[in-house]
DNA sequence: TTTTGAGTTGTTCGA
DNA sequence: GTCGAACAACTCAAA
């Protein structure tokens, strides 16, 4: 009889989990997952994933309980670990889902080359993309670099159905097992870490049963009004299954496949659908972007901005980051974050353009803080879409193009709502002067209750004059190029 | 090889 | 108040 290591990495399901699925067809399982600290460097989780995967091996340990298995926890170095697994359970195979962070390819190397002599079977299987980077190429046979066409291209080729959750002969041994509660992913008030994922449980239902919740749920109507509403942060148009997806309790092929299932059940939507999918579609595009370009989290994909004057005000990025540069939107936006682990996308684009190009601070400041902030941290989307904003990346949005938070404000928080939920200090002003409290007549600040300075910031910079400091060390780009 | 058309999400200015 | 053009030129992808 064999045994099979099954090691459980960002592809925290059941179903739809070939590495499993192709364990389970030959024998005893032993599903494993180990928390390994050095393995990202730099890029190791940050602190609300760290909440967020608690909570999701505590559901998957669970699921796996209801069919009388367990799941093994350890701590430590991956190849050490798994040595000392493969000897106390005598499996003849380890199998897992192919990663594509940088790290990932090394990693994998190096299992390989550890179990190569000891007559171990290693094998690595899909299942966290739509197309493995490579599969969707131009007619040149090179990686897309723009988004339009790599989908169109993508869309050309099929996708599987996703597959069920395999019958699994579960490995009984007693094997030693790390206490979850031991690892502190998640602030402990009993040894004094102040709770900054207070209330977090009634806005997220991490773990497998939860991503499906989630999806349903927005397929059941949400995602009717998604082509405008995905742009209104104070109305939940959008899916939310990002956290979901980022660790792998649902997989972009259920989710395309009920998408389809749905436009044919609700054709009227199937545009607002396809708008969905496209952004399953930019996960793809970056993943395979990432894959050309393994730098891409810390160096800029275009050249020419390796010698961008970026400004280093760190009295700026501080108050960037607390939600306090006086542009009501953006505070919205950074409190929003702290609060929840999560960021209304069209709020992420305003508070990266305000963060890279009002400020002039480097992106790469932006994307670890929300590396370490946002429960749906990816290496891939988050390095592109910093990228994206600040000019650097591939199909990037043009350097002329700085939103202007008072405008963007008005225009998708009209009623100001958004700001008044995250910023309750401006709740009592008019919303006439909800996006520019400066604007205000003392009269109007006064009856709100608020003073400017006191209360609630002063602008720590004048929207037009950081405008065209933008536009001017842009103009820098342009000589480089 | 050369040519041609297109490219996630915007803002400002002036008619 | 609304609308179109300018912003600036480049790179990509396909014909």
């Amino acid at each position: 009889m064999s045994t099979t290591l099954v090691l459980f990495r960002q592809d925290l399901r059941l179903h739809d989990h070939p590495a499993l699925i192709a364990a389970a067809s030959r024998g005893r399982v032993v599903p494993v997952f180990i928390y390994d600290e050095e393995q990202a460097g730099d890029w190791h989780l940050g602190g609300a994933s760290q909440w967020w995967l608690h909570e999701s091996l505590k559901s998957l340990e669970s699921s796996i309980s209801a069919l009388s298995g367990r799941l093994i926890l350890r701590r430590g170095d991956t190849i050490s670990v798994l040595r000392s697994l493969q000897q106390e359970s005598g499996a003849d195979a380890i199998y897992f889902s192919r990663q594509y962070q940088p790290w990932s390819a090394p990693l994998e190397t190096l299992i390989n080359n550890e179990f190569h002599d000891l007559n171990v079977s290693i094998k690595r299987f899909p299942g966290t993309l739509l197309h493995e980077p490579g599969s969707v190429l131009t007619g040149s046979g090179t990686a897309f670099k723009v988004f339009t066409p790599f989908w169109r291209a993508a869309n050309k080729q099929s996708v599987a159905l996703p597959l069920g959750r395999p019958d699994v002969d579960w490995h009984s041994h007693p094997l030693a097992s790390d206490d979850l509660a031991d690892w502190q992913l998640q602030p402990d008030t009993q040894r004094g870490v102040p709770n900054w994922a207070e209330g977090w449980q009634d806005l997220w239902k991490p773990g497998e049963e939860g991503a499906h919740l989630a999806l349903t749920d927005f397929l059941e109507a949400p995602v009717a009004h998604y082509a405008e509403g995905r742009d209104v942060p104070a109305k939940r148009y959008t899916s939310r299954l990002s956290p979901h997806l980022k660790f792998g309790e649902i997989s972009p092929r259920q989710i395309w496949s009920a998408a389809q299932q749905r436009k044919l059940s609700a054709p009227q939507w199937s545009a607002p659908i396809d708008k969905f999918l496209a952004e399953v579609g930019w996960r793809e595009f970056c993943y395979q972007l990432l894959d050309l370009f393994n730098d891409m989290p810390a160096k800029p994909f275009k050249q020419q901005f390796a010698g961008f004057p970026w400004g280093n005000n760190r009295e700026h990025l501080s108050a960037w980051q607390r939600g306090q540069t006086g542009y009501p939107i953006v505070d919205a936006g950074m409190r929003e974050l702290q609060h929840t682990g999560f960021m209304h996308n069209r709020v992420r684009m305003i508070v990266a353009s305000f963060l890279t190009k009002h400020l002039l601070v480097h992106w790469i400041e932006g994307e670890r803080w929300f590396w370490d902030c946002l429960l749906d941290a990816d290496i891939a989307s988050n390095a592109c879409s910093w990228q994206w904003v600040a000019g650097s990346g591939a199909d990037a949005s043009p350097y002329f193009r700085i939103f202007n938070p008072i405008a963007q404000g008005q225009k998708f928080d009209s009623e100001g709502e958004y700001v008044k939920q995250w910023c309750p200090e401006l709740s009592k002003l008019p919303k006439k002067y909800i996006h520019e409290p400066w604007e205000a007549p003392q009269m109007t600040l006064v009856s709100a209750d608020l003073e400017l300075g006191t209360d609630y910031p002063l602008p720590i910079v004048d929207h037009k004059t950081a405008r065209l400091g933008a536009l001017d060390a842009y103009a820098v780009i342009k000589q480089a190029s």
